[in-house]
DNA sequence: TTGACTATGTATCGGATCGATATATGTTGT
DNA sequence: ACAACATATATCGATCCGATACATAGTCAA
């Protein structure tokens, strides 16, 4: 799945700005489990208005910059029911705190538990945001169904961790050494 | 992280060639964790064997191709530690399933009950990959830290998926629906 | 026995994507 | 007063992915 389908999807939920899209996918109920960046959705905002999939209207706001409002076309709702036909590819799930626990060899028990906490906070922080955007009032479906995913998932994740550090308290150098 | 990190880091595990590194990241103890691909490994190898950081050496094999084992040399291992120093960034988890389950509104109840099950078969899979890396001999702390992690996690998702899937088959079309 | 497929192995290239930066403006904080 | 931050769009080099190519050999079925 490319950055166009995922704008496509964004927009055909509710209209918005190629700035409010990228909110969305790093605060809101998507920051979990989709990314993409400003220098990839702009040009796929701008390819897909050429091609008739969306349609833009300049939105005047005081004290800020003009808004570009994207809206999908009745070419746009095909193009990505076309695109969401195709099977969804695997999960990917990429971790570089794991691949630093894998060597903790190169690292101090000091370094190790540092890095575990700031993992807990990180995920801490993930888990607040899903139950804040979980206790709105506008979600459907969709969206209690992919919260509740990542609920499950990262609550599991802290669980972990907290069981390996108290382990590792417990344990005083033991283990890290050798 | 790049490439270049991932492959020190492998490499000073155990030595080993360009497509063995992919092989163990795509099958063995990392795949849960890690990706890259054979266009960003084998020029990261080059290049950093031109830097110093590694050597080669051809390894001739019977009814195969010649391998290329790369060893870490002690600037590899000084680039390494470096690497390691600077904080690893924030999990990135992306999944097409979820944003699929976000848009169902476009899809069927069969088409929905079809990834779910789909998921748990990729989900499984991964949960049968860590058993058989987890009971090897050669396991060390790292490998059962990060296999207990993708463990936690994958169960956690499993169990999750398995009560929605439930919860769709007990309720005919209702939920789907809206 | 021939052709298709799979596995091991290295390599490259176009295109997709990231991460950083630039620009402009207003608000908030010290 | 001035730094920092939020809103907003945009671009560009560096990186990385996905597909493909090439070479060799084993397996398996028509």
């Amino acid at each position: 799945m490319n950055v166009r389908t995922l704008c496509l999807g964004m927009i055909s939920r509710f209209e918005c700005s190629g700035y409010e899209i990228k909110k969305a996918i790093e605060e809101g109920m998507f920051s979990h489990f989709i990314d993409a960046s400003f220098g990839s959705i702009y040009p796929a905002l701008t390819q897909m208005t050429a091609e008739g999939l969306l349609t833009v209207r300049a939105e005047e706001q005081t004290g800020r910059p003009d808004k570009k409002v994207y809206a999908i076309t009745p070419e746009g709702r095909v193009a990505l029911s076309r695109a969401l036909l195709v099977k969804p590819s695997k999960d990917k799930f990429k971790s570089e705190f794991l691949f630093h626990m894998l060597l903790q060899e190169f690292v101090s028990k000091d370094v190790m538990l540092a890095a575990i906490d700031k993992q807990l906070a990180d995920l801490n922080e993930d888990l607040d945001r899903i139950r804040e955007c979980q206790s709105r009032e506008d979600i459907d479906y969709g969206k209690r169904f992919v919260g509740g995913y990542g609920y499950a998932v990262l609550s599991a994740s802290v669980a972990y961790l907290e069981q390996r550090k108290a382990e590792l308290l417990r344990e005083p150098a033991a283990q890290a050494a050798e």
